[in-house]
DNA sequence: CCGCGACGATACCGCTAGGTATGTCGCACG
DNA sequence: CGTGCGACATACCTAGCGGTATCGTCGCGG
């Protein structure tokens, strides 16, 4: 059910056309690296071709300008959040179905760390791109509806008298702030087992849920 | 109290020696709305100059690089987070502490976005530069320090039963996180009176402090 | 066997922006 | 009264980097 979301980018050519699927997604992983470690600015197209033993030609051949690897990134990202967190909102219980989203979140956190450090810290970058401000305009769509799913358990929390009444969509706010501020700290270390990440996701997912109940 | 925060700046002449404070503080905050605006990267040294009506030569006779100037930025955010915050933390009951503590902070936030938000966002940028790699780590303890206000805190609520048992560090994360994140979404409108402020922050600490008790 | 298009390399351009070298003006101070 | 220094302005240098134009090459369908 992610067709909502990854549909409308259509309008714009955002990546070229005709191109090989996966050797696109080299090109993306390599530059989110970069991005990551150098940060979006300092990181060169010349890096990122680096990365991969190959030259400029290979990354421009998929890509038509740095800001649209970001772009790309960006959809990636949120695309892959809706598509997980959204069947999850549905749970009969406003305070598990909060759990089971926040759960979920976090986890794609760590998971894909790089991706999703990159779409956060480099936002600012993107926004200010005055040229196809179209596409910022979609994809600042694509957040609200994000931060919608999480409007909708709350109020309907608030309503089943689970949840502290005030303003959901603000409380909305420091809730994804929890979530998200994983990306600033987590590292992925060598000795990272899958079973101190799901700690981490219960620690904070404890957090996010007394948080809002009453 | 700041003592321990401000003197461990001596060992690297961070600043210019001998130039006149005042003049120092202008081309800080000038540099401060650029960064914020445009992004610590594509705002320029021009740019930042013809903000206040002069040239290079005014912020180069102030400051040594782009990059120092957003080390000093750190430096006074952390100061005055910190200069405010800690006197707080002693407070009998630990509950009441964390609120006071988290109130104060998402309030400086508020006042003082432009430079909180570079504060946050540029985090990258600074840690990338090689070079002056003595003073990141300076920046490194500060952070540490900071956050162990809170995490001393935390174990204190535990010991008191007041707060539920888990790992203090690890749940100051979350914690800072959904403090910190108001650097992200907070807007400062015209119409944003010191009342929806003093809301705003409640709604924040109400969560904040709901998500550490039992 | 031919040509066409995906794939990629090489060479090159132009501009932006950080940094420096140098000059100028005014004021405190001996 | 000159002289040193803070507080700037001006001019200039230069490296890095995004982007383009062009040319090889390999595989595949007709």
């Amino acid at each position: 059910m992610t067709k909502t979301v990854q549909d409308n980018r259509q309008p714009v050519t955002r990546v070229r056309p005709g191109r090989n699927e996966e050797g696109r997604l080299e090109i993306l992983t390599a530059a989110t690296t970069s991005f990551m470690q150098l940060g979006y600015a300092r990181a060169s197209i010349d890096e990122i071709a680096d990365r991969l033993g190959a030259t400029k030609g290979r990354v421009y051949h998929y890509y038509r300008s740095k800001a649209d690897i970001l772009m790309d990134i960006h959809r990636h990202v949120l695309d892959m959040m809706y598509a997980e967190v959204e069947p999850l909102a549905d749970a009969e219980n406003a305070a598990d179905a909060l759990r089971d989203m926040a759960y979920r979140h976090v986890m794609i956190v760590m998971k894909n760390l790089a991706f999703t450090r990159v779409a956060l810290l480099s936002t600012t970058d993107l926004f200010m791109n005055e040229k196809q401000s179209d596409f910022v305009g979609e994809i600042g769509k694509v957040r609200r509806a994000y931060e919608d799913l999480f409007v909708t358990v709350l109020e309907r929390g608030m309503r089943q008298g689970e949840f502290r009444e005030t303003r959901a969509r603000l409380l909305a706010k420091p809730l994804l702030g929890s979530l998200n501020w994983t990306t600033m700290w987590y590292v992925d270390r060598d000795g990272t087992t899958p079973e101190t990440r799901a700690e981490i996701a219960e620690i904070v997912v404890d957090y996010v849920v007394g948080g809002v109940r009453k």
